[in-house]
DNA sequence: CTAGGGTTAG
């Protein structure tokens, strides 16, 4: 059999039978242990690749007795996507320990398993073996490199190896804007996007993707506009991705009727991730109804609903206080062939505790299936905290310690409930804890979009430049909310410090300095929209309550979870988040 | 045609 027709043999291969017949042949012709094999190369591939047979291409690799570069570059590839990706670095290292040559691909491959497992020392080695070996002039493996960086949350040498690069290209601009946008660089990202033009790149599908990721992120929707008027101008709406993404940035930016208005007028199929990404916009907007309707309209489109889709229902269920049908549709996922997973329990924990049944909450987490990880636990936290179950939030606080916590919120809480017991010697061993492990506080930060500018705030920030006019606001505030009987919620709050320090630090809070922000440079009767890294604190809900109604002005804060609009004095949440 | 950049998730 000549080559040329082994080579298309090999490229309608289906199957392992015809896999092993191939095999076979080059066995007997003998061309199975030539140094060089290009056919057997493939043959790997196709094994390892597209039929999924990672350990028969193992199998067939080891009888090799001096394997080609390909042939090594064919198990890396196929180790990439397997379930342990980690396997890689292994065989690389054995790679490196035989005569046969690394070359650029080689790299590609064992960067692109960095990337999957989020190794970052590993990505920093393969980098000084891309220099050393002399590929760092290599474009193509130049952008996998500077993407591997920023998926594993390098973005400082991201950006770097972006900018010694030799010769930039479309793609790289593109990996460092997605690796900005999805990244804590969004701003960057929406800078690069803008800089990307005068350099001479046009921005194309991928490129939208990744500056529509970025205004999700901060939630800046007059530049979210922008770049939605751009793709309808470039007809880049053609591709589903790109709608779903313009989908995405809409909720996210708290236009989920724009949102809706993009999802109906599609002109291209819609696709699961589609009808997901829709129910999970109605999910973050608390409204639980119409996100069900839409679950019925995809069954009805002939669409399955996948994991995901029932992440979004329970959660839509979750927001919109939905609690027995979200039981119910929980109940019925395995009939439909989705195995719940952790998540989905994580939602109906959160269900069971928002309803106050805190105890049946805690035995979905002990009798689940799988190991319950720190999320679970901090979820029914959260419930305790609002139920006021002071017994339950100190076995489960205590359960987060063990595991070993790093989060602050899952340490304040416990202090605070021994404080308020006057338990020192339980404070004392809780500020131990907190110590021996050096638990971060992440600070708060919150955005507010005016004029196509995003301002930030962080916690009793004093570095805008209107601060003193800001902070004037908030003394306004204070006084007016006081006269509408306001008084200050201190408990959130940790610290030893008096009441009346407290409050001030609650006075300052990054959403807070946002709204009063908010207040002074926009027009009388504007809404009000803010975007907070972390979940709005019970003090901040209150006042925001009051303030949309002394100052009659709607207000929209996105936090960590959900959208909590504010309206007339009360929020769209009903109070529990 | 052995390479790089892409959408939804408690």
């Amino acid at each position: 059999m000549a080559n040329l027709v082994l080579d298309s043999f090999l490229s309608r291969s289906k199957s392992i039978a015809q896999a092993k017949q191939i095999q076979a042949h080059l066995i007997t012709t003998g061309q199975f242990q030539f140094p060089i094999c290009p056919s057997r190369s493939k043959l790997l591939e196709l094994c390892a690749l597209s039929l999924g047979n990672l350990s028969f291409a193992v199998d067939a690799f080891r009888q090799i007795l001096t394997p080609s570069t390909n042939d090594w570059n064919a198990i890396l590839r196929g180790l990439i996507q397997s379930p342990a990706p980690v396997d890689a670095f292994s065989w690389y290292k054995t790679m490196l320990r035989t005569s046969c040559r690394v070359d650029a691909l080689t790299c590609s491959f064992v960067l692109k398993a960095c990337a999957r497992v989020l190794a970052r020392f590993e990505s920093c080695q393969l980098h000084s073996h891309v220099v050393r070996k002399g590929f760092i002039a290599d474009s193509l493996l130049g952008t996998t490199l500077l993407d591997v960086y920023a998926k594993v949350g390098d973005l400082d040498s991201a950006e770097k190896v972006f900018d010694e690069m030799v010769m930039r290209d479309i793609a790289s601009w593109n990996a460092l804007i997605s690796g900005f946008g999805q990244g804590d660089r969004p701003n960057e990202a929406l800078a690069l996007f803008k800089r990307m033009e005068s350099d001479g790149f046009k921005p194309n599908e991928i490129t939208v993707l990744g500056a529509l990721a970025a205004c999700s992120q901060l939630g800046a929707f007059k530049e979210g506009e922008k770049i939605h008027g751009y793709i309808k101008d470039q007809k880049l709406d053609t591709n589903v991705i790109v709608c779903n993404a313009v989908i995405d940035m809409y909720s996210k930016c708290g236009l989920v009727d724009k949102a809706y208005s993009v999802f109906e007028g599609m002109s291209c199929m819609k696709n699961r991730v589609t009808w997901n990404t829709m129910m999970m916009g109605y999910a973050m907007h608390g409204d639980g109804h119409k996100a069900l309707e839409l679950f019925q309209q995809m069954g009805h489109a002939g669409v399955t609903p996948d994991a995901v889709s029932y992440i979004a229902v329970l959660s839509s269920c979750n927001h919109g206080g939905l609690v027995e049908e979200g039981y119910r549709l929980f109940n019925s996922m395995e009939s439909c062939g989705v195995t719940p997973n952790v998540k989905h329990y994580g939602a109906m924990v959160d269900l069971l505790g928002r309803s106050g049944r805190l105890q049946e909450a805690y035995e979905v987490i002990n009798s689940m299936p799988m190991v319950p990880d720190m999320i679970l636990w901090q979820t029914l936290l959260g419930a305790c905290k609002t139920y006021r179950n002071v017994e339950m939030a100190e076995v489960v606080s205590w359960k987060l310690v063990e595991m070993g916590s790093k989060h602050d919120g899952d340490f304040v809480l416990l202090s605070n409930v021994y404080a308020a017991h006057e338990r020192w010697t339980d404070v004392g061993r809780v500020r131990e804890a907190m110590m021996s492990r050096n638990v971060k506080k992440v600070p708060g930060v919150s955005y507010i979009e005016t004029k196509g500018m995003v301002h930030s705030f962080y916690n009793g920030d004093k570095s805008h430049e209107n601060w003193r006019e800001i902070y004037g606001q908030l003394d306004e505030i204070g006084f007016r909310i006081k006269e509408h009987g306001y008084v200050a919620e201190t408990s959130c709050v940790l610290h030893d410090i008096g009441d009346e320090e407290k409050e001030h630090v609650l006075c300052h809070h990054s959403e807070k300095l946002a709204v009063a922000f908010g207040l002074i440079s926009t027009d009388e009767g504007t809404p009000i929209q803010v975007i907070k890294n972390l979940r709005i604190c019970g003090d901040c809900h209150a006042v925001i309550k009051l303030i949309s109604k002394i100052y009659n002005r709607e207000i929209v804060v996105r936090d960590l979870m959900r959208f909590h609009r504010f309206k007339d004095g009360s929020c769209s949440c009903g109070d529990y988040w």
